[in-house]
DNA sequence: GGAAAACTCCCCACTTTTCCCCACTTTCCC
DNA sequence: GGGAAAGTGGGGAAAAGTGGGGAGTTTTCC
């Protein structure tokens, strides 16, 4: 499975495309097919994953209890927004009116390798996020990986 | 995998590329294949990783809960900035212009070994860095090892 | 129902950046 | 001292990024 990483700001044109970094597309594994699934991120941003990738989170989302209120739920909120895009010939995906909205995306866009998925963010959203995060790297490291 | 020691100085072209030690680079395991990952080191310099060491690193971080709000940000922070360089033919990797920034670094570069990673720095940064350390090597071998 | 507007998905064209290769100088080491 | 390796600099081809045209389809709205 792809694994991405590196941050580069493009320019998103009057059409909504933006390129996906190249560094990124070639880290694609041929399986995903130049292909992403694009939903809502947890933060303001847009999450992409590449079609491979997507997989391995439908199932874990369908082996979820559809017995349970809040299971189906967040089933719900989760794929409504989601969305699949190709890349173009020059290596561009059209962002979904929807989704540049929900991330306040106008014509630059951050791009942001995260493992297994591609975060898209509005710069200056980012810079806000950025403030809100107090905890230094160190004591985030120190409490997340645990040593 | 590489263990990296000594230190030398090189100058940083035009083009943002410094040459490697010849040494470290024959410190280099076939596997890490000439690349490095490069990130935002905790002091003012920046961290290259040979592709081997870098692997294990990378295999921490994917076991991370993408659910928890904490880990997210962790991963954000430190991939964001992590980029991959390879040697070309003689030896030099490019350095990104946002981590040559972060470390201050302008047309020279001060190169330092330390065990699994490489250490970039900027001269004057890594002078004011050791002024700023006031405990002497052997308390500080003392308090860290003396155990 | 039909025209206009919007959107999608192909292209092609231009600019900028990256990277690969060649050449020269300096240092190292026998 | 001489050859090889290491370090430094730059030119040019190839790739990446950016913008737009236009055909075909869908949506909107009168």
């Amino acid at each position: 499975m792809a694994r991405f990483k590196g941050q580069a700001a493009y320019s998103v044109d009057a059409k909504g495309r933006v390129a996906i970094p190249a560094k990124m597309r070639n880290a694609l594994t041929p399986e995903a097919q130049g292909t992403f699934t694009l939903t809502k991120g947890f933060e303001k941003c847009i999450y992409a994953y590449p079609q491979d990738g997507w997989k391995v989170k439908e199932d874990e989302y369908s082996q979820l209890n559809v017995n349970n209120r809040k299971a189906r739920h967040l089933v719900r909120m989760i794929l409504m927004w989601a969305e699949e895009v190709s890349l173009d010939g020059q290596g561009r995906i059209s962002l979904p009116r929807s989704l540049a909205d929900y991330a306040g995306i106008g014509d630059r866009a951050l791009i942001i390798g995260a493992m297994d998925r591609i975060e898209i963010w509005d710069p200056e959203a980012f810079e806000a996020y950025l403030q809100e995060q107090t905890m230094d790297q160190e004591s985030l490291a120190e409490e997340v990986m645990g040593f």
